[in-house]
DNA sequence: TACTTTGACTTTCTTTGACCTTCAAATATA
DNA sequence: TATATTTGAAGGTCAAAGAAAGTCAAAGTA
C-alpha cells in the first residue's frame, strides 16, 4: 500500500522524484515510521531503478528519486543474478522491469510464467540455476531489442 | 468443496485470476490450511491450465491464474506439442503466431532466447522435454492475457 | 491401493518499538 | 559581536515479535 501511494505520487506529480516526511507518511497509514524505512529498503532500491536521499533533523525529508533507465541498467540485473536465482527475487526484478515501463505486461506475465518454481521441474537448488540462464537469456533479448 | 469454491470464485469475479487468503479459506471450510496447499497442488496444476504464485508473511496472499480456454488454435498448439519438442519445430510456431499478430515481435524474440538450444544446459533429448514445459507455459500466458 | 486430512515444524516477509544520530534554530556565554 | 551550548525535530538502526504461507510424514478414508 505505501508503496503503491508512493509510485502514485510520482505518477501525480509527473516528477521522477518525490519528497516525503517519514512521520507524517507513518501517520496516514498509522504505523510506525520505521515501516517507511522497510518499504524504502524492499522496493525503492538502487536494483529497483530508485535512489534515495535524505536528511534528518528539522526540517528533514526523504526524496525518492526514480532513475532514467538504460540497458546499463538491465547489464546491472544481468550481473546481479549471477548464476542462481529465487523466484521471488525474479518476479521483484520483474516488477521493476514492468514498473520502468520497460516491458508490457504481457511481457512480464511471459517472463514470470518462466520464471516459475513450480513449472521448472528439477530440484530447488537446480530449478535457481536454471531459472538464471533463462531469466538471463530473456533480459538480454529485452535489451537488445529495446 | 474448496476446488469448486476457488472456481465459482473466479466465475463470479469475472476474471482470470483469484486471490485468497490460505488461512482464511481454510477457516471458511473449517479444515487444516495446508489442506489449501492439497488442494491447489493436486487441482491446480500447470497441467490444468492454473499458475499459482503466493507471498507469504505480514500481507501475504495466494494468486490463482486460470489459462483461458477461449484460444482455441493456441491450446491445439499446446496439445501438438505435448511432452517433448525441437528447437526448429517452436520456432516454426512461433513464427506463425508473429505472423497472425497474435504475439509481438518483441515477444516472439523472448519466447526464442527460451527455446533456444544453446541456452539450455542438458542433452537433446532432456533440452526437447525442458522446452515443451517452458514453451507451453508461455503459450498459456499468452492465451490467458489475449 | 490411492487419495485426503491433519498438525507440528519451517521459512519468509512484515511490523513494531526502543534507542541512536543528525541538524537547524534558539539560547547562553565570552 | 562571535562562539558555544541546548533543545526539539527529523530521520536511522536493529532485533524481537508477529503474520502468512510451505513442507512433510503420519494417520484416516474409500
Amino acid at each position: 500500500m505505501i508503496e503503491n501511494f508512493i509510485k502514485e505520487m510520482m505518477e501525480e506529480a509527473g516528477k521522477h522524484y518525490v519528497e516525503i516526511q517519514r512521520n507524517e507518511l507513518a501517520n496516514v497509514f498509522n504505523c510506525a515510521p520505521s515501516q517507511i524505512n522497510y518499504v524504502l529498503e524492499t522496493r525503492f532500491t538502487i536494483d529497483r531503478g530508485y535512489i534515495i536521499e535524505s536528511k534528518r533533523g528539522g526540517g528533514g525529508y526523504i526524496k525518492i528519486y526514480k532513475t532514467s533507465i538504460s540497458n546499463n541498467w538491465i547489464n546491472k540485473i544481468i550481473e546481479n543474478i549471477g548464476d542462481s536465482i529465487s523466484e521471488s527475487k525474479a518476479r521483484y526484478y520483474v516488477d521493476a522491469l514492468l514498473d520502468h515501463n520497460i516491458i508490457t505486461s504481457r511481457e512480464a506475465a511471459i517472463i514470470k510464467a518462466i520464471v516459475n518454481d513450480k513449472i521448472l521441474p528439477f530440484s530447488q537448488e537446480d530449478n535457481n540455476m536454471l531459472r538464471a540462464i533463462l531469466f538471463k537469456a530473456m533480459l538480454m533479448e529485452i535489451a537488445r531489442n529495446k
